[in-house]
This record gives structure tokens, sequence and C-alpha cells, in this order.
DNA sequence: CCGATGGGTTCCCTGAGGGAACTCACCGAT
DNA sequence: ATCGGTGAGTTCCCTCAGGGAACCCATCGG
């Protein structure tokens, strides 16, 4: 199928997904991040093919998300580690976790919890506002073309309906300084 | 490929990924959260195969997450919504973009933009604690078995680890009633 | 020397995804 | 009454990615 080519789309969502829209990589992401890190305990633990564990541990070492580091040498051993940018893919994945546990969750309840150890509780993660930490929702927020926009062809998602958004409010909200300049 | 199918698997991260491990169905979602609902619409915004996209809003009605509703009766036509559970997705869109705005936004920054209605500012979505509203990380959370836990052979994704973690810390900490029960 | 790890690679087979054409029901204009 | 257009799918064919399982190779412990 050849998997239509999403990361050259101008979306945020569409290009995370290019790399994480696969049902394999989240796992991977996870079990990796809460400590799993040799290839055959991921391989046992997600009951994937080894050979598109491979495949895709690769993608994700060669997207910057994990490194391959030696661990032993005398049998050379081998363990993949999350970088920074693979760190930070956790809230995404406690985001969809508590999504699951919300409307999948069995009769038992969640199969697992999270606990925040800065603060002792055990936490429901909840995607907020980093300005005033209130939850965001679809109905209280406003999608606006951003400085990246579009480019090209092919790549007007949600185009037309951003454009016309953006017309209505030009005008850049109240506080503009508030946004992060993106590290990378 | 039979695309393993994880729906059965004890861990809300695999049940959501079997629906949302795809990327097609995330970029529906947030079409259709920010307000495209129309099959050609979707189609042409996404440009991806009328089948496809057919499919995968079957599933997704079907799954809860939308519903087909006709919005006029002349020529017959069908608009899909987001229910709750669908509207609900947001946010773990939301903490995909940010995630893909800070690693992966071009030199021109992020393509779009969340303005927060309630509190008027341009927003980067944080993933928090409920209890605190501190963000979350990797480093300060820790994953305990929860009650619906492993059940099964298969299913033991992360039971090793998470078992042994346990173990360790039995007591369910300071304040367990903080915990949500799920409404579903 | 034997067998067991860890970490992959190779092979074959199926079926999901892409592309594009076709269908159907209705409408409005000529 | 026919022509063309639109919304919403369906059908067909083809390729290639995913699953399963076997194979490979280096190194160690006994």
């Amino acid at each position: 199928m050849t998997r239509t080519p999403l990361s050259g789309v101008a979306c945020s969502i569409a290009r995370a997904s290019d790399l994480f829209g696969d049902a394999w990589t989240a796992l991977i992401m996870r079990d990796v991040l809460v400590g799993l890190r040799r290839f055959d305990e991921l391989a046992q633990d997600l009951g994937l093919s080894r050979k598109v564990l491979a495949a895709r541990l690769a993608r994700l070492v060669e997207e910057g998300v994990l490194t391959r580091e030696r661990y032993q040498d005398s049998p050379p051993r081998e363990e993949y580690v999350a970088t920074e940018k693979g760190r930070e893919f956790y809230p995404v994945l406690l985001a969809l976790m508590a999504w699951g546990d919300k409307w999948h969750a069995g009769p038992a309840g969640p199969p697992a919890r999270i606990r925040h150890n800065a603060c002792g509780h055990l936490a429901t993660p909840v995607v907020a506002c980093d300005a005033c930490r209130e939850p965001l929702t679809v109905a209280d927020t406003t999608q606006l073309p951003g400085p990246g926009g579009r480019v090209g062809p092919g790549t007007q998602l949600l185009g037309p309906l951003i454009a016309a958004r953006g017309e209505e409010v030009s005008e850049p909200v109240t506080a503009p300084d508030t946004v992060r300049s993106a590290p990378s």
C-alpha cells in the first residue's frame, strides 16, 4: 500500500501519526519507556513478529526517538534507550491510556495505574492548557493557522476550514507571547 | 497481515491503539472534531482512498466514536458527528500535536495553533496530573498494576515488570480514593 | 563439544491499502 | 425529457507491508 507518506504534510498530528500511526510503535515506546529495552524482551512481551520489531526499532532509532546502545561487550549485547524526544512521547501515551481506561476498561477497572511521584497521588492524566492548567476540550478551543502553515498541494489538511477561521479571528488574541518557541 | 488484534489485551494503550494505531484514524478524528463531517470533504482533505475512508468511518461508528446522521432528506445526505467518546479523544490529538510541534516543526514553526477560549491564551497542551496539575513525565511517575490486570496468555504486556513493581510498592500509596472510577 | 542465549535476517503467503472507475439517487438548468 | 453535477459509497485490480516460522551467527557456561 505504500502507506501514503504523511511526513511532508503541514500538520503536526499527521507528522506524528506518520511515525506512531501504527499499532506497534506506540506499544514499543510504552515498553521501552517503562523499562523493557532488549530485543527479545520486547518481542515476547508484545507478541509481534521479530521482523516487524526489527523494522520498527530501526525506524525509531533513525527518527531519533530511541538509541541503540551496547550494554555489554563480551557477547555483544545491545539495548534500546529512549532519547529525550522519545521520553517526551510518554505524555501522549498517558493521554491515550487515560482515554482507553475511561472508554474501554472492563468491569474490573483499568489494567494499570500511574502514580505521580511528586505528589504521591494515583493520577488520571489530563491534557491541560499550559497557561491556566485547565483541561482542554474541543468545545473550549479554537484552531488557528500557525506560522508553518500550508505549503504546496496535498498539504491543505484543514486548509479551507482553518483559513476561514483565520479571517474571523485575525487578531492573534490577548497573549501571543505565551507561545513557546519549539526548542528543536 | 491480519493485524494482530490488540483489543483483547489488558492494556488501555493497546486497546486504544487497536483503534487509533492507524495513520488515518487519528487524522479523520481531527478533521471531524474540527468541523469536517462529510464523506467527500474528508476524502479530499485527507487524500486517502475512498475505500479506506469508508472502512475507517464504519469502524469508528461501530466503536461508538462517531455517529452517522442524516442532515438532509431530499437527496439523502449523511454526515459524521463525534459522540462524547469521540470528543474526548481530542485531548489525545492535542498531546500528539504538541509533541509533533516540538519535535517536527519546520523552521517556520508549528502549522497550527490552539486557542483556549476560557483563558484566551494560545495554548501548548501539557499532560498533567489531575490531582496537582503538574506535568507528568516518565521520570516522575511509576506504573502500578490496576484492578483489571493481566488475564490469560498473550496478555501479559508488561506483566513481569509491573508485577515486580507491584511487590516493591504493594501499599497503594497515600490517596487511593483519588482514583476515579471509569464511568463506562 | 553441546546447547543455550541475544539479536537479528530470510522465506513465503495473505490481505489491507492505493488508485481509479463505476453506481445510485436526487436535483437544477436547458 | 435529457444533461450534467453532487454526495456517498462500492467494486476491481495490483502491489507491498505484516504475520509466522525457520534460519543464522557470535559468545558463553559446563
